[in-house]
DNA sequence: AATGAATGAGCATTCATTCAT
DNA sequence: GATGAATGAATGCTCATTCAT
């Protein structure tokens, strides 16, 4: 399995430049930036991926997908759809563990930039967005069917809960640059969460 | 109490180009969208505020200004402190009815954006997640004192998850385009509140 | 007659650039290069012209305007209509004493560079030389009309010889950097000319 | 005499870049133009030619080439010195048979573009068009000397007429995408040069 | 108090050229 | 001899800000 030297420097791009986007925003990242956080000039950049844009959809694409693959590993290492439900505000709760999420939640660093300006990455929040609401509704699903979730659980009032917690609490830890907020509540979730077993 | 001229336009000013500001985002909004909002010159509207800058926070003054209004007059109409705490997601569950409302909370829009590039403006988001969640709690606290809410209500907990929830929700519907989730999640803000009731 | 200060800013800005578009053509010159021409700043020519496009348009405009109105100017003082047809060859055979002729033919200038890259620039080119052709065919119909060139001339036939003539001629003066083949060519024309007399 | 693998690659690459030269001008072309044109890299590029310039150096001189050894063999076919000077309006009057010839006429496709950012290229057009008024001039001082033009011709002036016609018209051709004018001009040339007959 | 012409640093992008492989 | 990744100067253009009027 060959990686050719191109194939690796567009994965030094997207890592290295990664944090610059989550930190700056995508509309506030230069290509001067993006310079400074690799090391490699203007026109390598320009040589590897077609313009600012398709850089930035790169990246949104690596880092969701990071935080995807750590889900999914974590969420096959449980027992039940309970404690599959409770990989999210456990996670979350100790993100700082995580280098890769520390950036925060990929999809909120998009979510309230991405206008008509930039079409494309608003898509693609939304569409994760998508993913991850389905993701959580076809677990509840599965643990109703499994008799580990109670029979009259509301399935997507559960996932927008979530969604909605964990989403509104990384907003306060950007800001307040802390977590209390983001602890209190993911202990809230667990607690809902525990509530829906049979 | 005169106003001056120079007081009126930068009223002016600042009642055009919030929901410039709110749409576009800080940072995307350019001083000729502020004149083509407001229909006065550069040079006007720097002899009217200093910078840029200074006319963003302007606005986000005058915006959380609005918000924050609106709920006090709501909350003034209320009997007892559950209904109280229960303006929050009533307002925000139909906020297409209150035009100021409509281009999203303030704080969110700025929450995501402000960065070390706009470190006043994050500031400004900070003191004002503040502010609510201190207006929240001393709510709660006041109900707890009334014999209106339940003794052992962790006042910080219930803050924490009603502008978590609000928040995220919010997110959601700014990248879905509709409200489904936002009302979702104030329903479930209802009922939990609603149980707070001794 | 008030000239507002930007209508003077316009016109130094076409008047102190034409040269340059005509030496270097219109891709090779730069905003440097009109920067430099001008001593205006980058902004200010933008601020006076939408994009290099419309400044080169622009030129040419200015150009093909003062040929022809030189060319309007003599042939009105003339007495017949073989002296006005005398007015071009003998115009350009001098050419050296109007300065404003002194870049040569704009529509040559123009013409072999613009191309699908110059659509617009290449059609202004099509449409003079058009007008060019549509003069010299009507001023041959009057003359034939008032009795002063022979009956049977083919006035397009003449047309497209004295066009061709000039512009191949004019290439050859910019090639050489001398004017010896323009004057031959610009004699035999004025020869051929005065044949068509009655 | 062996012909090495790189003057098999330079010929490719002069060869297949040739009409792309001439279609967007040499300013106008770009070496991803003359990579998509050849099917070559950047480096095998680099490797045979020092830079453009020779590139577009090289080009002129096997456009050129070409013109001239299409009329030396035309020439040579033909009977008498009328004849040889009428091969020129006669091939450029139906140049679209000869495909290389359609890009249009070599030196005036470089003429009006090379200037002091081209100067060696102008050099070469320059040189180029002296030649072709030796030529001229030589058949026709040849043909005084044969009897089969008129003792009292001007060598000068009539290649001069030649050479600015065509050029003239070619010119009119590019612009107007149509050789109505080409044609006409070339009668007039074959009518012209049919009258030195003796 | 208001205008709008002018500034210049900054932006995304292109392009001729080099060089390790 | 050929490849293609990397370079960095240059290009057309935007934008926050200033200042003479």
């Amino acid at each position: 399995m060959k990686t050719t030297k191109s194939e690796n420097t567009k994965r030094l791009i997207i890592e290295k430049t990664a944090p610059v986007f989550n930190t700056k925003g995508y509309a506030g990242t230069s290509i001067n930036d993006l310079m400074d956080a690799t090391g490699l000039s203007k026109g390598c950049i320009y040589g590897n991926f077609q313009n600012k844009d398709e850089i930035a959809l790169s990246v949104f694409d690596h880092n969701f997908g990071k935080v995807t693959q750590h889900m999914k590993e974590r969420i096959l290492a449980t027992e039940n759809s309970i404690e599959r439900l409770l990989v999210y505000p456990q996670t979350y709760k100790n993100y700082f563990r995580y280098p890769y999420l520390q950036a925060g939640c990929p999809i909120l660093n998009t979510a309230t930039e991405a206008d008509d300006t930039h079409a494309k990455l608003k898509e693609r929040a939304q569409k994760a967005l998508g993913l991850w609401k389905t993701a959580i509704v076809n677990q509840i699903k599965r643990g109703i069917e499994r008799k580990e979730i109670k029979e009259d659980t509301d399935a997507t009032e559960i996932s927008v809960i979530m969604i909605s917690m964990i989403e509104g609490a990384f907003m306060q830890a950007k800001v307040n640059n802390h977590m209390t907020e983001l602890k209190i509540a993911m202990s809230f979730l667990e607690k809902l969460i525990k509530n829906l077993k049979v």
